[in-house]
Parts: C-alpha cells; structure tokens; sequence
RNA sequence: GCCGAAGUGGCGGAACAGGCAGACGCGCACGACUCAAAAUCGUGUUCCUUCGGGAGUGUGGGUUCGAUUCCCACCUUCGGCACCA
C-alpha cells in the first residue's frame, strides 16, 4: 500500500545521516578536478532570511550538487561578514555587546540554511569579527601600508550623522547612507585610504579577462570614469600689490584642449585652496572690498547647502566674480576668475576652464552671469550654431594658429604645444576616488598602527596581531567624530615599535568591506594558524570558478576585491589577479503584496521557515528556481507552489505504484528509452546554463510522459524513475533519497550517484512531423522518415497541400530539415 | 539628461543559431470518483469568427519565402550614473 508522502518524516530522517556521512565535505580526490562555487559573505542582520535570500543560496547549492555529481572536487563554503554598523547600531539600541548579536544572527542564518539544505562544508565556516580572522586582515592593512598603499590624510569626507561615522565615496547612494539611508554631510578628518586609483588602469583593463555580466563591468568601468585631457596652467594676475607668494597659478583639467581659445572665464570649486587667497588678495585692493566680502558671503551659502541640494542638476548654477582675472596661456587675455559651486572639489584639479560654447553646464553658467560666449568648434557639415553650445567634435575657428585643424588633430597640437612651454601637459584623471577606509566606530577590526611622535605612523609588529579589539561598556559613539576606542587609554597608549618611546594606538577601525576583500581566499585553508591561508590549498581553489550574488555590490565589495587581489599578486602571494572567473546575478525576488523587495520593515517577509512547515523543504528549492529564469527580478506568489507539490506527490505515488505488472507488454520501447536520453540531455544542458527554471520544467514533462507510459517491462520502467530521480536529486535532495533508498532498496546515498549520460543518437526520433507551410503560414502536416529525400519530400508536401495550392505553380519550395516545408505560390 | 536591460494569454513564464508562438506551471471551466468536500484522474483554456477562416509576441515601418528573434524610429517599465569639466 502506498505511503503518504510525508515530508517532515523524510526531512527528519536524511539530514543527520547526511551529516553523519559528511556529504557537503570538500572533495579531496587528487583524481578530480576541482570547483568553487561561492556565494557572496553575508552580512547576518536580525531579521534572517526570507525566501529572497533562497535565490541566491539555492541555485548556487544546485550548481554545487550537480557539479559534485559530475566528478569535479567542489568547495562550497560559507561564513559571515559580522562586523560594521547595522550590528552595532542595534546592539546599542539593544543594550546588548555585538559580539553576541552577531553570533545570534549568524546561527540564525545557519540554523536556515541549513534548514533550506544549502550543501556548504560547514566545517569551514569562518567569521569575520574572530580575531583569528582579522589578525589577517590586519596583516593586510600592513602589507599595504608597507607598499605605500595605505596611507593618512587630511580631508574632507562623508558623514552620517546617524551612525556618525565617516563613509567612502561609494557608500553614499544620491547623498545618502548606504545602510541607515539617513542624508550625509561633509567633514573634515584625518583619515586612512587606501590607493585604489593607483590600480585604476589595470582594474579596467582586467575586466577584459573575466567572464561576467556585462551590466557589472559597465558599472565598474564607469565608475572607475577614466577621461584622457590635458591640464592647463593659468597664471593669475595680481596688480602691483605685493604678493604672498610669487605668482598663482591655477590648473584646470580639460577632456578637450581643443576647445582653449574659446575660454572666457575659470570656475573654482568654493573648496579650492586658492580661493581663500584670493579673497585675500583682493581685499587688498580697495576697489574690490565688496567683491571679497561677497566671495566671503558665497561661500558661507554654499555651506549651507546640504550635498543633496548642492549636487542636484535641476539646481541653477551659482558663483561669484573674485574681481581677478588670470591670463590666457596662449594669447596672454585677461580671464575672469569666478567661484562657483558646479565645480566640484574632489575632481581634476577642484578648477574648470569655463567654454562656454562647447560644454552644457559652462554654457548654463555664462548665460546665467551673463558672460562672453565665444565660438572656437564648428561643426564639420553644417555652419556654426550661435544659440546654443556645440559639444561635439568639428573644425576649429577664432583659435589662432591652430584655426582650421580639426578636433583631434587640434588636441594633440594644443596638449603638445603647453607642454612646451611649461603651461599644460597631458594628464589622465578618473572618476574614482582612493578608498576611505577609516571608520570612527567601535564594531570594526582595530587599524594595526602605532603613532609616534618621533616616528610618525609606524606599523604594530607582526607578531602582535591581532591588535584585538579592547572590551567596552559603553561603545556608543560620542559623536566628537572620534571613535569610542579613543576613550579606552590604557589599549591606545602604548610604546612605539621602532623607537620605544611612548606612543597611541589608531583609534579608527577598518571598513567592514576590508573583511570582504579577502575571504575568499580564507576558505581554501580556513584554519590556518601561522599565514593568512595556505598557498597550494589557495592555488587548488582560487580564483573562484563561480561567485553568485546580486548586482547590488557591482562597485562596492567587487571593485574592493578586486584591488586587493592584485595587490597580493604584485607581492608574489598569489598567481592570479582576478578573484573571481565568473560572476553570475541573481534576480531579485520581490513581494506579492506591494511588489518591493523583502523586509521586515515593510512587511512583506516571507520566510523559508513558514514555506518549509507548509510544504517542505524540497518544494520551497524547486519553487524558488521555477518562479523564473535564474537572473531575472521575479514576485514571490503563495499560490503557485501548488504545481511544484504536485509535482512532488505524482513523482512519490509513481515511484511507488507506478510499475504495474498487469500492464507490462513485456517489450522494450525505442520511443521510450528516446525519451529518457532526451531529458538528461535537456537538463544536462539547462544546469550548464544555469536555466534551472526550464530544467524543472523539462523534468515535469517528462514525468507526465512516465505517467502516461507504464506498459513497458520492469527493468525499462526502473531504469527511467532512476534517472529521472538523480536528475531532480540537486532540486529536491529528500525525496529523492527517501525513494532511492528506502523505497528502491539502495544502501548508498542517491547524492553520491554519477550524473547520468546521454547518447546523442538515441535522442533524435526515425520519423518527424514536418509543418507545412503555404506562402509561411502552416496549413497542414506530414509525418516522414528522418532520411526522406528532399524531392521526394517536396513532392509528398505538394501533394499533401493541393487544396492550399489551390492550382497555382509553386515557384519556390524550402525545406527546413526536420522543421517544416514551405511553399510559395 | 546619459548608459544598460526588458515589454509574449487572466497570471509566472517557454521558444537551439531567422523556421509550427504560448512548452511547463498557476488560475479558471466542465466531466469522472465521492453522500459531500478535499485530494486525484480526464478534457478544455490567446482573441475574433458567418466554423471557411481571420488577427496576434509594446507601437509604426523595413529586410526575408518566412521575424518574438535581425535593422530603423517611437512608447512604456525597471536598473545604474547623475554638474566628473
């Protein structure tokens, strides 16, 4: 009699033995080839998953299963990225230490994943808050700070007044904090960073060589913004009074030397260090007292600004006239020199050659201050346009010399020629800022250095790693923008390394994405006591083969990983210097209910727990993977499960019931063995593709087909449900297990079978059923032997279609082979 | 504004490389089983139709024997960047 599929019972039953028999253990076989397949370092917050998360965890534990599966030594780990400051925020809020809320919340996530049977070696678990962990990124602060990559200085930042820490540059998403979404303000701080731009070039450049989506690598490279200009020197004019310093120069970048006969006035960004000068040396001159309080005036408004306001592009454009004027590097002219808050401080050199008639936002301005417009481009077909700015390439006019070339010979002309005469050079800025690192909170890994009145900077020995974060009471920040460490005196005050005097620890911690930076490395030897990882465990895993998370951290954690990657290379670590081969996005899974993404605020969470108690812990996998194509954004929809649990139920019943004696006709069907080769291969190749959506619907077809096709003898009719079982053992790894083994009498694991093969000749059926086809619209069908000749085809079609053709001639007849015939009258 | 992706039944989605649009699933309708319901099984399900057919993959053109697929223009939605000189 048959068993109700019961799930609990099966789930219950499987995962201690699977346990027991260390089925998730990374492959050691020297025979195998070996494959990493990781997931991005979660960040283990306190609502814990929903089934969003299941998008990203369940394909990735498929691909695992099925690589196993297939003969390869698979490493598939997991761990947590637990320091930073949602964890700490709510641990003040909490009255709790983060230690403990984090350690709650990742074995919050285990328990569920593990729930959701994800196949990671958890005997490699590791967390980034264990000293055992960030001594080694420690030790890579040091091993950059000792390259020179790691280096202080004083400058203006991103604040969050809410976490009340200073963030980088690609933390801040449209003026706000990435994680408490609060508006940012600017500050000024001393602050660590590390040299990202000097690794600009090559991070654009190694985007050839790695197999991701090509979404990503725009973001990156537009992130990284490289533009090829020229600098361009402007000397400032000072009348006869005396000067605080010999002459003043201004330098601008331009992406277009083309355009410099057509300057009329120069922007600097209120921040530039000259303004305050200037201002000075226009008091000086008793005509222009009212312009220097009016420069004074200025910039105190845009203070004020908040970096949404001043950052909008709706905004008009505002500046103020210095009453000085700088001189033309070529014709020696008198050049306004305003303040203007367009021009941004941390970009070129914080100042702007003002054409207004080839470039939209000087053109804006000069309209607004009403400033000269002069015309030096012309487009090549048709006249000059005086109305408005010509921003493309043309032929120069009104440029003296160079009147007449077009534009790019003219930037190579004008860039050489200021090389010349030592006023310009070719020079090649990008978007992308040195990475701030310095956080003034408490929940980070402690920055390892010393300072030294004497010394300066000095690293803390290698053998005192890790600088352990000290025990705190109280570790709220006291918002003076210094981090609470400051507070513990007896950890900061210490003697210095190299002179012995006394010296202070650094207070700041790192940013949490240094953590990130490298834990794919850690993996590969994970309880390596004396180096950061092992380096032939490192060269048998690395680089990662597939990384799979969202498109969320497209220039944040993967732009940061990256950077430190071929930083390890250039000290001779590692052999590599992309981390990771392949990248693939998931796609989001949104709500039913208001169509947004999961969260606990809005909601709107659906949880794998509750999807598990209802339907199980396999449905939930298959479900997750059928809703859609693996990279698209699909909506969660309680109802749909239905098909995946009958699914399940047809597939348990006929494993049970399904061979019939009675109804066996005793002989084997080609048809039938044809059927079991084509699915393995249509699943086979869905799994390479990662369309496990398709694949699940390739394995339900052809479990209608075995429902609908009993009567063939036992042996036939076992080795089908076999096959078809080992291909949904990924999906659904208990009922599979529950029927390989319990009810098919197995003793070992179905998880251990080999993939099943196909042969590509027994895929292809004798006959085919060809389409007709009158003038491309089907009008009838014919049913021929796969190896029919054409004319005899042809001929059978024709005749097959008289009342279509209706006594035309037929002046063209194509084949399709396989397909379809079509005839055109 | 710029860059990128995508628009297919009532719904999620499928369609190798230009070749029978709507696989698979949800929902719905009808039938079988049942006292009844659930479950299960079966049949049907793009729209219009005078039952011959006709129309149909965001819109309008184009290439082709043939277009969801390629080209051009436009509309809509989503994502990224947003004064980067």
């Amino acid at each position: 009699m048959n068993k109700k599929y019961d799930f609990h019972t099966i789930e219950n039953k499987w995962r201690p033995y699977w346990q027991a028999i260390d089925l998730y253990k990374t492959g050691e076989d020297p025979q195998k080839p070996n494959y990493t397949i990781l997931d991005y370092f979660p960040y283990p917050s306190g609502e814990g998953l929903s089934v969003g998360h299941c998008r990203n965890y369940v394909p990735s534990c498929i691909a695992a299963r099925y690589k196993r599966m297939t003969g390869y030594n698979v490493l598939h780990p997991m761990g947590w990225d637990a320091f930073g400051l949602p964890a700490e925020n709510y641990a003040i809020a909490h009255h709790i230490h983060p230690r403990e809320s984090t350690a709650q919340f990742a074995a919050n996530y285990k328990r569920q994943m593990q729930l959701v049977e994800c196949s990671y070696d958890w005997s490699r678990e590791i967390n980034s808050t264990d000293p055992d962990y960030y001594r080694w990124t420690q030790w890579f602060f040091l091993l950059l700070f000792k390259r020179g990559l790691a280096y202080q200085a004083m400058s203006s930042q991103w604040w969050c007044d809410q976490c009340q820490t200073i963030l980088a540059n690609e933390q801040v998403e449209h003026g706000r904090c990435w994680r408490c979404d609060s508006p940012v303000s600017k500050r000024d701080l001393m602050q660590w960073h590390f040299k990202i731009t000097a690794y600009a070039d090559r991070l654009i450049a190694d985007l050839d060589t790695v197999n991701w989506p090509e979404r990503i690598k725009t973001m990156q490279r537009n992130w990284i913004g490289r533009s090829e200009g020229a600098e361009v020197l402007f000397t400032v004019e000072t009348s006869d009074v005396p000067k605080t310093s010999d002459v003043y120069e201004i330098i601008t970048f331009t992406t277009r030397p083309d355009t410099l006969f057509g300057v009329t006035f120069l922007a600097l960004a209120p921040e530039h260090p000259l303004v305050g000068e200037i201002g000075t040396e226009a008091q000086r001159t008793a005509t222009s007292a009212a312009l220097s309080a009016g420069v004074a005036n200025y910039i105190q408004s845009t203070r004020r600004l908040s970096e949404i306001e001043r950052q909008s592009t709706e905004r008009a454009k505002t500046g103020v006239f210095t009453g000085l004027y700088a001189r033309h590097p070529f014709t020696d002219e008198p050049i306004p020199i305003w303040v203007a808050d367009y021009v941004l401080p941390g970009y070129g050199s914080g100042a702007v050659m003002g054409v207004p008639a080839h470039d939209e936002r000087d053109f804006a301005f000069a309209q607004t201050y009403n400033l000269r417009i002069v015309n030096v481009v012309n487009p090549d077909e048709t006249g000059p346009d005086e109305t408005a700015c010509f921003t493309g390439y043309g032929r120069l006019v009104n440029s003296g010399p160079y009147t007449g070339m077009d534009s790019a010979a003219a930037i190579t002309a004008i860039t050489a020629d200021l090389s010349a005469q030592g006023k310009g050079r070719p020079r090649v800025t990008y978007r992308l800022r040195d990475w701030l690192i310095s956080r003034q909170r408490y929940w980070g890994a402690p920055i390892p250095i010393i300072h030294c009145s004497t010394c300066g900077p000095v690293a803390a020995p290698e053998a005192d790693l890790p600088v352990r974060l000290p025990e705190m009471a109280d570790f709220a920040p006291a918002g003076d923008g210094r981090s609470p460490l400051a507070r513990v005196t007896d950890w900061v005050n210490t003697t210095c390394p190299q002179c012995g005097g006394a010296a202070q620890r650094e207070t700041d911690t790192m940013d949490g994405f240094a953590c990130s930076s490298w834990y794919f490395l850690r993996f590969a030897s994970p309880h390596e006591a004396a180096r950061p990882f092992d380096p032939e465990a490192a060269a048998r895993w690395l680089p990662v083969d597939t990384y799979i998370g969202g498109a969320e951290h497209a220039v944040m954690h993967l732009l940061y990983a990256r950077f430190w990657t071929k930083v390890m290379a250039d000290a001779g670590l590692i052999d590599f210097v992309e981390p990771f081969s392949e990248l693939k996005n998931q796609g989001m899974l949104h709500s039913a209910v208001d169509g947004q993404k999961m969260s606990k605020s809005k909601g709107n969470v659906v949880t794998p727990d509750e999807v598990i108690a209802r339907h199980g812990t396999d449905a939930l996998r298959l479900y997750v993977v059928f809703l859609g194509p693996f990279d698209a954004d699909v909506i969660w929809d309680d109802v749909g499960i239905r098909g995946i649990t009958r699914f399940l139920d047809r597939f348990w019943r006929l494993a049970h019931s399904g061979f019939d004696a009675k109804a066996q006709s005793g002989k084997e069907s080609e048809e039938f063995e044809r059927e079991r080769h084509r699915v393995i291969k249509r699943v086979t190749a869905d799994m390479e593709g990662y369309r496990f959506n398709t694949a699940v619907a390739a394995l339900m077809e052809y479990l209608n087909y075995l429902h609908d096709h009993r009567d063939v003898p036992a042996d036939q009719w076992q080795q089908a449900l076999e096959s078809f079982a080992i291909l949904l053992a990924p999906f659904a790894p208990f009922i599979t297990e529950e029927i390989w083994q319990t009810v098919w009498g197995h003793t070992d694991s179905i998880h251990r079978q080999n993939w099943p093969t196909y042969d590509e000749a027994l895929t292809t059926a004798v006959t085919a059923r060809l389409a007709v086809q009158i003038n491309g619209k089907v009008r009838d069908h014919i049913t021929i032997p796969t190896d029919m000749a054409e004319a005899e085809i042809r001929q059978l079609a024709v005749n097959q279609a008289q009342r279509y053709v209706n006594g035309r001639t037929p002046h063209n007849i194509i084949i399709v082979p396989g397909r379809l015939v079509n005839i055109v009258v």
